[in-house]
DNA sequence: GCAAAAGTGTTATCCCTACACCCATGC
DNA sequence: GCATGGGTGTAGGGATAACACTTTTGC
């Protein structure tokens, strides 16, 4: 719980070094055993959740902001990030702004402002993320994406409206790379799919259909010590990745 | 060209009534005689064209505001609009600053900042528009999408970004319905097509398509007095024509 | 009657779907 | 050896793409 104080020096700050009215709020999906995860904050004033955000420099590219913002959650850097819709009325943000303004006076108060939100959803690597709360925040976590805890403002809006985003995007873009390890099985791959779309999908289909995109490399090894037949490791082709991520795919599930 | 004074007064009431920092540009098309149209104005300090534009009030939604601002410049209302983008480089308007720089001390000027502007495209019945300059510029008017004025600004970013994101939801989306006068024929209508995707499509595999989808219905009359075989008039059978908006189509060109 | 535009139908191909059989591994 | 998961191939159906002939109308 941020003391008074503390909140007259952040407002104080944000005044001096963000610009007014605008926000960005991350949709930041994983990908680990099987399970989509979204990264989420525990607010420290109420039992909600909320999705990692910030605001934008006066003088800063707003992806940048984007990444600069999801480095100081994740601590990763160069994420897959992509804005997708701004969420733009005025009372969105209405609860919070009267929690605030309880605190501050509401007139010189940076918090207690409208805020329209930019909305980016990133996609990056489970395992080497390391999610870090901010300070209005007591909790920074993965989520099952099948399991949410209850949202704060329109977060559950701004989630969904990434997911469905996300969804469409399959359709046109690859998106493995930024949500596998380097090295993963075609089944491990199609859990990832089947995830996202929230429905099964036949794995013969499903190999060709990857395969005849041309992204990925069939590597020798398998993947041992499971408990049947191993199956073999395949590795992203990049350069065909990027000229996919350019040019588009094609066709639709 | 506007005056000192009159600047310093439109400076005023903006900074009373706008959200700073942000700003709306809208990429309007229209059809007219086969030929596609995009909406622009002429500025009067320069030239070069512009997007119609403006500014989101303090507490009005974002969509109402892109809404507000093409009633303006076109007289129309329940405009089709979709937001599309976010162009967010603080160099963005950064001629336009210096502009305005020379005109108003910095400090005070609400031009003279940078502003984050959120894209908006819109299909709109030519017929019925009735374009009207802005105090910023003198002339408004449409212009033909394959003979396109100098642009200001990043507009032809924002222009360009408009016509990718109509040439993908064609994918998914009806789309004649806000662009096509009440009845029309079928090489019409694939005009739009054409135009909008930049390519000559197959008659009879348009028709067979446009007809699939459900939301034409054909009229008995036929459209005398061309000089050959006379088409048969289609109108739209809005019921359809909603639910494949919500729904969506299918399959791509 | 001829040129130009519009109406209509057929075929081939591709892609997606559905489905079946064999192989490897751990218990 | 048997259950489980993974590798691979094929046949059918639906949609798209390519393509040709006929009809109407003004000159």
């Amino acid at each position: 719980m941020l003391t008074k104080e503390q909140l007259e020096t952040l407002w104080a700050e944000a005044d001096e070094i963000y610009l007014n009215n605008i926000s960005i709020d991350c949709v930041v999906f994983g990908f680990h055993e099987g399970v989509m995860k979204v990264l989420m904050l525990k607010s420290n004033n109420e039992d909600a959740w909320l999705l990692p955000g910030g605001f934008v420099r006066k003088l800063e590219p707003i992806d940048v902001s984007a990444n600069r913002i999801l480095k100081e959650r994740t601590g990763l850097d160069e994420i897959f990030l992509k804005q997708f819709h701004v969420f733009g009325d005025p009372d969105r943000t209405k609860l919070h702004n009267e929690m605030y303004r309880d605190m501050l006076p509401a007139k010189k108060n940076f918090f207690d402002r409208r805020f329209i939100s930019i909305g980016y959803y990133a996609l990056v690597d489970f395992v080497n993320a390391n999610p870090t709360p901010d300070v209005f925040s007591e909790v920074c976590t993965w989520q099952d994406i099948n399991d949410l805890p209850p949202f704060q403002l329109d977060h559950e809006l701004i989630f969904k409206t990434a997911l469905d985003t996300l969804r469409l995007q399959l359709n046109y873009q690859p998106i493995g790379y930024n949500l596998m390890p380097r090295e993963f099985t075609m089944p491990e791959l199609q859990k990832l799919y089947e995830t996202i779309l929230g429905k099964k999908l036949d794995r013969r289909n499903f190999q060709r259909r990857m395969l005849g995109f041309g992204i990925l490399n069939k590597l020798e090894e398998t993947r041992k010590g499971g408990a049947h037949k191993a199956p073999y490791l395949y590795e992203f082709n990049l350069e065909h990745y990027q000229a996919a991520l350019d040019g588009g795919l094609s066709g639709g599930w």
